[in-house]
RNA sequence: GCCCCCAUCGUCUAGUCUGGUUAGGACACAGGCCUUUCAAGCCUGGUACAUGGGUUCAAAUCCCGUUGGGGGCACCA
């Protein structure tokens, strides 16, 4: 069999987390299979319809690497992939199941509808249409007025589907709404047309999440009122938020955007998705896996059935562990959009920018948790610092009148380098503070502190060194006249 | 309320199908080493089979109940 997946997200927002998740696993058994992953938007609702979603959906998704063989700016031969595009082909199927009387013409209201709803609830009965126009005659409702098409749910009997993970779930059809068809508008509702999609797009799997199981049957009815065979389905456990709640809007940053924003790779979000709710089984202690051992490995029956929550613990490290590992050259190139967007370097990049950004790469790569925390960590080399107060400037242990007998030293040794590099730097400051009777730890302090005007800060050397001789001596100048003007201030007191 | 799904460390999970393990790994956490700060790295440690009944020589594993969690009940998807 040719397996032919899909991801169908609706254009009413931003693909988040949890559903890009199912994604993932989607694509990564079309890639296994050698079938197709389709991309269908399901635009039927006209009233949520979000304007850019669309454009977001499909940067989100090229983002991270998930490539789809048919959908819009593909194209495909069960085209087009966009549901408003396929109207007419809704209303035709919908009108099939009206002559075979399988389905049925409704011109309730919507205020009767909600009055019966809340008398059933009230009676502690699942909400759920009467039935009054089923029992109309056929042409009691006239197809020029304004009405819904109504599947004919059967009053009796169990509708039985097959999970491909939990085996066989029933329902009793008494249980299931007349479900809408099609809407008064001339759209199709999610349930016809994800059926009519499924069905003509070939698609074999159908994987997601399983807050759809209960829907399943009234949709399994659907395809028995065509007398289509329906795809294997794949329930797939939820992402939960860390509150235990299915994942969404409510939950800060989920949107696929926000984690690009935040400075998440995606091959290391990828990564982490494939292992929420999935893992390779048999032992395997390996957690890093690429893209291509992810698509060789991956396979349905060890999908876990308990939802998983999401975390950013692991991500975190995760992400930070693929920093890791990356080229020099490769890390730079992402880190700059980054330093860009903070302001901290020019758009396009000076040439004359480009060997301080090489002398920080290697500085921040192990201390880097998301490629955006660097810009905290060497803002100072782009932007003026911050006078340091005094009690930053003088050690533990120390006088005010040892830590400027320290900076005066350390002003005389950088301005006398011969190379402004680490290599330099290291053994004559060591030597300095062994002069000055000071441990390194204490000297190297008061200077970081000076220099960068943090009390942490990537390798003080290569920071020195990034700052550039002429800023680094003026930040000492500035710490000096700190400490001169407390000896003063203290003096006068 | 009704229906459906699920249940191993705080979190992600291996092990469950095909009963016999000191219940393994990762993240996080704690301690240590390294060390110019912070990281990174290395070492060590604690923490889990929800619960009650079966079945069995033997149950995390099979069966039933309970509890707990999640999800669904639209002219939304």
């Amino acid at each position: 069999m040719t397996v032919r997946v899909r991801f169908a997200p609706s254009p009413t927002g931003y693909p988040h987390i949890g559903n890009v998740r199912t994604v993932v696993f989607n694509w990564l058994f079309a890639r296994q299979q050698h079938g197709a992953f389709v991309l269908r938007i399901e635009d039927t609702d006209q009233e949520r319809f979000v304007r850019d979603a669309l454009r977001v959906i499909e940067d989100s998704l090229q983002w991270l690497g998930l490539d789809w063989d048919e959908g819009p700016g593909k194209g495909g031969n069960c085209g087009p992939y966009v549901q408003s595009q396929r109207l007419q082909i809704y209303q035709q199927k919908a009108e099939e199941l009206v002559s075979m009387g399988k389905a049925y013409r409704c011109n309730c209201s919507q205020e009767r509808l909600d009055t019966i709803r809340e008398a059933m609830r009230a009676e502690g009965k699942t909400p759920m249409y009467d039935g009054l126009c089923r029992d109309k005659p056929a042409g009691a409702v006239s197809k020029d007025e304004s009405h819904v098409i109504r599947l004919k749910v059967p009053r009796e009997g169990i509708t039985t589907f097959h999970d491909v993970l939990r085996g066989d779930i029933s329902i009793e059809n008494a249980l299931l709404d007349d479900q809408i068809l099609l809407k008064s508008d001339g759209f199709p509702t999610y349930h016809l047309a994800v059926v009519v999609d499924d069905h003509m797009m070939q698609i074999s799997h159908v994987m997601r999440g399983d807050d759809w199981i209960p829907s399943t049957p009234k949709r399994i009815l659907i395809y028995q009122a065509f007398g289509w065979t329906p795809p294997i389905f794949i329930h797939v456990p939820l992402v939960l938020g860390a509150d235990g709640k299915k994942l969404g809007k409510r939950h800060g940053a989920t949107s696929v955007d926000e984690f690009r924003r935040a400075g998440y790779l995606p091959e290391a979000l990828v990564n982490f998705l494939a292992l929420l709710g999935w893992s390779p089984g048999e032992g395997e202690q390996q957690e890093i896996f690429s893209r291509e051992e992810l698509i060789a490995r991956f396979d349905i029956a060890h999908i876990n059935l308990a939802p998983a929550v999401f975390s950013y613990d692991k991500l975190d490290w995760m992400n930070g562990q693929y920093i890791r590992k990356m080229g020099e050259e490769e890390l730079l190139e992402r880190l700059i959009p980054y330093w860009q967007d903070a302001g901290l370097i020019e758009t396009p990049v000076a040439t004359e920018t480009l060997p301080t950004l090489r002398i920080l790469v290697p500085l921040v790569q192990e201390r880097l948790t998301t490629l955006r925390d660097v810009v905290a960590l060497t803002d100072f080399v782009f932007q003026e610092v911050a006078e340091p107060p005094v009690e930053a400037l003088v050690g533990k242990a120390m006088t005010v009148e040892q830590s400027l007998e320290a900076i005066l030293a350390v002003q005389r040794l950088l301005g006398g380098l011969v190379q402004f590099a680490p290599d330099s730097m290291e053994e004559p400051m060591r030597s300095l503070a062994k002069e000055l009777g000071l441990k390194p730890g204490q000297l190297f302090g008061i200077v970081r502190n000076a220099v960068t005007g943090k009390a942490v800060s990537p390798p003080l050397f290569g920071s020195i060194q990034a700052v550039g001789r002429e800023r680094t001596l003026k930040r000492l100048e500035t710490a000096e006249h700190v400490l001169v003007a407390h000896i003063e201030a203290t003096k006068a007191a």
